[in-house]
Parts: C-alpha cells; structure tokens; sequence
DNA sequence: AAAATTGGTACTAACTTAGTCCCCAATCTT
DNA sequence: AAGATTGGGGACTAAGTTAGTACCAATTTT
C-alpha cells in the first residue's frame, strides 16, 4: 500500500498538538493524555523526533519538549521523514542497489520525477495548518 | 513506509512486457521468463490483473493474455490501484471510519487533496512510457 | 538525597506481504 | 474422444515489517 504508517500519524497529531501552545514545555504524559496515544508509544515517537531535530528536549522534573522552530516553518513532510525515512515510493528511487530485480528490470519510468511531486505537495503543509480541529475531550482518561 | 509494494512493481514490469507487443497473446510461462519473476508469482499477478479487466485472457492449450487497451491508454495508477486497491496515504482519506482515533484526532489536514495530487501524477504515466528500456537477458534461465 | 522527567535500547506480539501449491475449468491438438 | 496445455480460484506457509511495551541510565529540580 502506498499509505503513512500509524506511527508517523500519530507523529503528525502529536507535532500539531505541542504547535498549538509552541512557547510551553510538554510533557509525555501530558501529550498522550490529550492526543489519546498511548503513553509508551508517544514517548518512542518524541524521542524519535527530538533526535531528528523537530523538537528540543529538556530533561528533568520539570523538562519536556518544545518546537525547534515555529508551527509555519515545519512542513508534514518534515515529520513523516523524520519517522519513516527518506520518502521512496520505489526501491529504485533511493538508489540504483536496492532493487531485487534490478539487472532484468525492462521498465524505464519516471518514478524520481513522481516522487519529487509528492515530497513537493507534503512540502506545502505546514504544522500550523494542522491544528484548525478543536481538541474533543481534554483530561477524561485515566493516568496510566 | 510510503512505498508501492514488490507485487505491484512486478505488476507494472509484466504488463510493461506485455505491451510490447500488444497484439500478441503471451503466456505466463513466457512472461515469467523474460521478466525474471518466479512464474507462481507471475500467475498470481496475470489473474488479478485479468479479474480488474487489464488484461484479457485466454484459456486451452494456445491460451494466454493480451492487453484489453492500448499501452497509451493504460496508466500507472490502474495497475497499482488493480493490486494494492484504492490509494489512500491515510485512514482517513478511504472514509470516515477508518481511523483509530477518529474521534479524538485534533489535527485537519488535507490528506484528501494531497491523495488526489498523487494519483494525477500517477495517472500521467502510461504503459507506453515504460518500455523504453531494452530486455537485458532473454531465454537464459531455466524452466522451473 | 529524592522525585520527576527524558534518552536509549531491547524485546515481544501482531499484522501484512510474498511466495508457493493444489485442484478445477476451459480449450486446443491429435 | 482422449490427452495435453493453459488459465481460474482459493488455501496455505513463511518471512518481513510494524506496533507496542518495558527496562534502565542520564539529567534536572526541589
């Protein structure tokens, strides 16, 4: 399938969830408390995305985590790449090595060229421009 | 991973092949021989595309398959869509309840246009476009 | 020193994909 | 009519990927 993997969804909900307040510092619980992600999950996605630079860290009782940059300065495709890698619809895409049939292949398509159009169309979503939803319910589940 | 399978792929390099010579009606032995897939594999694949109606098909002893359009007139986005179904990069994009935190989910993207962005890119790609490499190696392996 | 928080890694389970095989149906050749 | 060849359909197995969890170390505040 040609589709975003649930963890770089959740990525997505939990970037536009710290864009939406970008000077506080949250915190995991915090964050999977009112994104409804497990808590477990949510931190291996923060550290991930702390490491790759989106967001900056601070450790501590009273760390958590913060943008690097501001919500219209961070595009979806930023956050995708920053959990599933480099963006490649095909093997072929990333380079000439990583096809299994690559020697007999007799297909000459631009796949390069389709792969630039969509990094492209995810370039121009911007963070701010995923927080227009209000949140549904804030501090109803339980603390786990 | 944003990525089209290994299936589909094989799917593209074998309807490729048979729209070299389109009037042709080319058989899954020969098929799985000059394209380098295993022939199960290849026979899977010929139904499927077969069943979505790409491909006619013939049975009895002189059988086999040929296009039911032009190479100009099939598009990368059919083939894919024949063997993966309908592309959807989200949940979200296929309908409304396809998502786990549908209802908690805070962010509004435009995954649905950026979805269509893609499968127009798709769509200008033709069969005819994609058989513009030479066969590297033909009859050289064996008939298992 | 204690409590709270992030950092890193390893591990397990579940799901999806890839690939194979078998038997049936249809058609052609002899 | 019989036999050979080919596609049709489905079931099954194995492998790989993804999702999710848990644990312990490092850091900071109080």
């Amino acid at each position: 399938m040609i589709r975003i993997s649930k963890l770089t969804d959740y990525a997505l909900v939990i970037m536009a969830y710290i864009g939406r307040d970008p000077e506080r510092l949250a915190q995991t619980s915090d964050i999977a408390l009112n994104t409804h992600i497990a808590k477990p999950t949510t931190a291996k996605l923060l550290k991930r995305l702390a490491k790759r630079g989106l967001l900056e860290s601070q450790r501590g009782s009273t760390g958590g985590y913060k943008l690097t940059k501001g919500p219209s300065e961070i595009s979806a495709i930023e956050i995708i790449e920053s959990i599933e890698g480099p963006l490649a619809i095909m093997d072929c895409t990333l380079g000439s090595n990583h096809c299994a049939i690559f020697n007999s292949c007799t297909i000459n398509a631009p796949w390069v060229q389709i792969n630039n159009t969509i990094v492209a169309a995810l370039q121009t979503i911007k963070l701010s421009d995923l927080h227009a939803k209000p949140i549904a319910v804030t501090q109803e589940m339980r603390h786990d």
